[in-house]
DNA sequence: ATATCTAGGTTGCGAGTTGCAACTGAAAAC
DNA sequence: GTTTTCAGTTGCAACTCGCAACCTAGATAT
């Protein structure tokens, strides 16, 4: 993955710290999948994880100052409160299927996934959470570098790339695909 | 995300409660981090992450039990040992990017990435980790639907999709960005 | 109006984790 | 052969987890 070893400073400083800081703790990820499956209450949220009346508190506590979810009174029923995903806790979305991915690829028991997460346009499943580079090339462990700053863009070959050309091009080649798949 | 909900059942069986067993510890994310980054042995996860001696061993041990690091004595020192990512964990590459990434759009403070991680091929900035499409489009929350195996391709319009049909999608897409940025 | 029920907490307690510091033991260096 | 380095282990204090019981405001039933 490249030469260059990323200093001390930014072992911390970069962004995995931070989102440990709320994602790392024990119950996080499981209550914001069920999020995503729409549920709202605390109630339903203690009934389908399993998890203890106070960590789960806790936990919703935590998930809202960190706006990941946002605490409204229900409209019809004020002892009621809805727990919903923020954007900011939607753009988890990534995260939490890269590792569901992760640990279904690599789980001890098949799993039969029932309900099946797919595409709303051919309703055909998902395919795997990728890393992506600027113009939409998907990449894997071996395209990976790491450069300083002032080095972007720096071919081994010593042409450079123009970071300005490959603006744009991840979204024609996207359009591209849909036109492709809605012709199908 | 669709009007179908995730059954019980499967927020206990899917991937993502065998990911966490292993991934949810407090510090198996940044150990892992520090591993793509170069670091191979005890005294250097140490001294770098700032964890305790008795934590890091322990850690070491599970990540080692599950797969994603294994643990080789050195050849030339027998007193080291290197601890090494196996391919189970540089699979998880995308996650912990995913989650990074989360990270640093919403983190606090300004993070300054020094060396950047980026595409080999034009050292250009990788860009978001990425749900795609069976065919390489990137899909958007508001683009996912909950469906049953029994109805898979099977769109709203009555109109059946060909998963058949959509393989290789992918590569064409990327073989044609990948020319695209070549010539540049 | 009073009693009961429900949703969403809080409190107290025992068990398990975490972190620090000191100790161990084997291999390398001097 | 003494010291240093590496990779642990052990003991102990502080914190966190999970369970069960209790609390409070708002809804529902009589």
């Amino acid at each position: 993955m490249g030469e260059l070893r990323e200093p001390l400073r930014d072992l911390i400083e970069c962004g995995l710290p931070q989102a440990l800081e709320v994602m790392g703790e024990r119950w996080s990820f499981m209550i914001l999948r069920a999020s995503f499956n729409g549920l709202k209450h605390f109630e339903e949220f203690l009934t389908e994880l399993g998890i203890a009346r106070n960590i789960l508190s806790n936990r919703l506590a935590k998930l809202v100052e960190h706006g990941i979810l946002k605490r409204e009174p229900c409209a019809d029923d004020r002892r009621k409160i809805e727990y919903r995903l923020t954007e900011k806790g939607f753009d988890l979305l990534p995260a939490m299927l890269a590792l569901r991915q992760w640990g279904q690829k690599y789980g001890t028991e098949q799993v039969i996934e029932d309900p099946v997460l797919v595409d709303e346009l051919d309703r055909l499943p998902i395919g795997p959470v990728s890393i992506l580079a600027h113009d939409g090339r998907i990449l894997g462990p071996q395209d990976l570098w790491l450069t300083r700053p002032a080095d972007l863009g720096k071919r081994a070959d010593g042409t450079i790339a123009s970071p300005a050309a490959g603006l744009g091009m991840g979204d024609v080649v996207n359009l591209a695909a849909a036109k492709a798949a809605a012709a199908r």
